[in-house]
DNA sequence: TAGCATGCATAAGGACAGCTTATGCGAGAT
DNA sequence: ATCTCGCATAAGCTGTCCTTATGCATGCTA
């Protein structure tokens, strides 16, 4: 069955609300002679009359007062429904994230934000997959990359920056580490990762003989991490992920210079959700966490 | 709170229901691009994502999805709802008809419509008020006057023709009516009406000097037939409406010349309604019932 | 694995629905 | 008797929303 025009049906019920063409104008923003215009369209389409026109009021005919608290019902379920899924919307915010940094960064940092916006829930989603928010139903997310999405917003978090970190107990193996050159005596973690020949570079040593089991690359960093704070190897780690375990001295890194390959996490989200305030919320919460450092 | 636009709102739902906006745009009788355009208008509106645009399908995100039901029960219950009214309105019609015209000549014959249409119910109006469809609630009038109303359809019943008559009981007590003038031996019901006037210039009879008290007028018809069938006088009557009447020999209507005064009784509608079912099978049986005499 | 088909997004342009403005009319109110 | 209020109507314009045309990504097919 075929609906009347929306606008119409509209239109009536507020008509029927106020007994007045006129206040139901008002209500609605526009002319009397609008509604008066759309109730006649209206009574065409249902083939009677909905409205008796008395002097000065207008009251339901039978018809119409049949159909009036249908209709009433019919928007007060929209109307509640539409607030629901706004308050809803704004009340749930999923971050897509790498779990790199989620595992490293986010997660150990999360309760903070959440102490300072209680009535936000946060979901969290570690993908590895490219962002897309069109086919990702997120919020917002951070990923790696050059920082260009179209139809996006992209601050820069960090680098992803690299340098060799290892546990002080294998550094104590070979007396402790002074030189690059003393790493090439111990085993690596993942000999196979580009990273070391950036790093190495940027040392000055050109072709490094790296040692070490040529396995399947971890992957994620927190994976080599662990393997790293275990003693198995040296691992080449993003600073900023480690900063605990820096501190606490799980983890050591014998070399202030870093090396990084033009790659940055960036925090990004489509534009048209720039200004929705769970957004603004986590977005100026994250980068005041790192300009704080 | 502010209604996002309804015709959005109506393609999210056939968009949710299907699952696919093309399907849905071909449900509404629109294309595919407007579906698209509507749903992200609705977005923008809402403020979150409603749909995750996968490879071959849609899908909806979980704030879509819980919007989605509660919009489809708001609209089924409008459908139903205007589905109930429009039933409704087509099946009871809402006859506003003159009091004397009511009980004189449409009542003895509505049984003979009503078993010709029984899925049809019928309210009778019987006011004197001069016909208003803008404020009476009705789908069919019948009036007399001049026949020109604007807006309106009017067929012509028959005319409000008018001729003496009495009971065959008072003829006799003067040995019988033969001549116009024997009337003005007899007491007349309604002296005042300016019927009499017409009639007896009709009949070549001057400025008759009529008999009977000069009480108040009957105003309707019916009443004024009533006493003149109790023999309380002649009273002069639309042969018409009396039809029964004289044939039982209950009255007698002495000279078969009629008076009128060019005016009508109509059967008249709103052209806009000119075409609903109900209007149009109450104005053909009616105006079989009068061609058929 | 290339080519095809499918489904959605987007841009540009146009049509018409629906709004506004202006005016009239009828009937209470003063 | 005049004013005012509320609705109807006409004319004209505006902006929404639709269409057409195209592109893009992906999954299917041979």
């Amino acid at each position: 069955m075929n609906l009347p025009p929306l606008a119409a049906i509209r239109v009536f019920e507020a008509a029927a609300r106020h007994g007045s063409f006129t206040n139901a104008a008002e209500e609605l923003g526009m002319t009397q002679a609008a509604v008066s215009y759309q109730i006649k369209l209206l009574e065409e389409r249902i083939g009677a009359s909905l409205f008796l026109r008395r002097p000065r009021q207008v009251i339901l005919t039978e018809v119409g007062a049949r159909l009036s608290p249908a209709i009433s019902e019919a928007f007060d379920m929209m109307r509640a429904a539409i607030a629901a899924t706004r308050e809803n919307a704004d009340g749930i915010l999923t971050i897509t994230t790498i779990p790199t940094f989620a595992a490293n960064w986010l997660v150990p940092r999360l309760g903070s934000f959440q102490l300072a916006h209680p009535s936000l829930a946060v979901r969290l989603q570690a993908t590895r997959e490219v962002i897309d928010f069109a086919r990702q139903d997120a919020d917002i997310g951070i990923r790696s990359g050059g920082g260009h999405w179209p139809g996006m917003v992209a601050h820069k978090i960090f680098g992803a920056d690299f340098a060799p970190m290892l546990s002080p107990v294998l550094a104590a193996t070979i007396g402790g580490v002074n030189t690059p050159m003393d790493l090439l005596q111990l085993p690596i973690v993942d000999p196979s990762d580009p990273w070391w020949k950036i790093w190495f570079a940027a040392v000055g040593v050109a072709d490094p003989d790296l040692r070490g089991n040529p396995r399947g690359r971890f992957g994620d960093q927190h994976l080599e991490g662990k393997a790293v704070i275990a003693g198995q190897g040296v691992g080449i780690l993003t600073p900023a992920f480690f900063e605990t375990e820096l501190k606490s001295g799980l983890l050591i890194q014998p070399f202030d210079i870093v090396g990084n390959d033009d790659h940055f996490y960036w925090l990004v989200y489509p534009e048209a959700r720039r200004n929705t305030p769970k957004v603004r919320a986590f977005r100026d919460w994250l980068l005041e966490q790192v300009t704080d450092k």
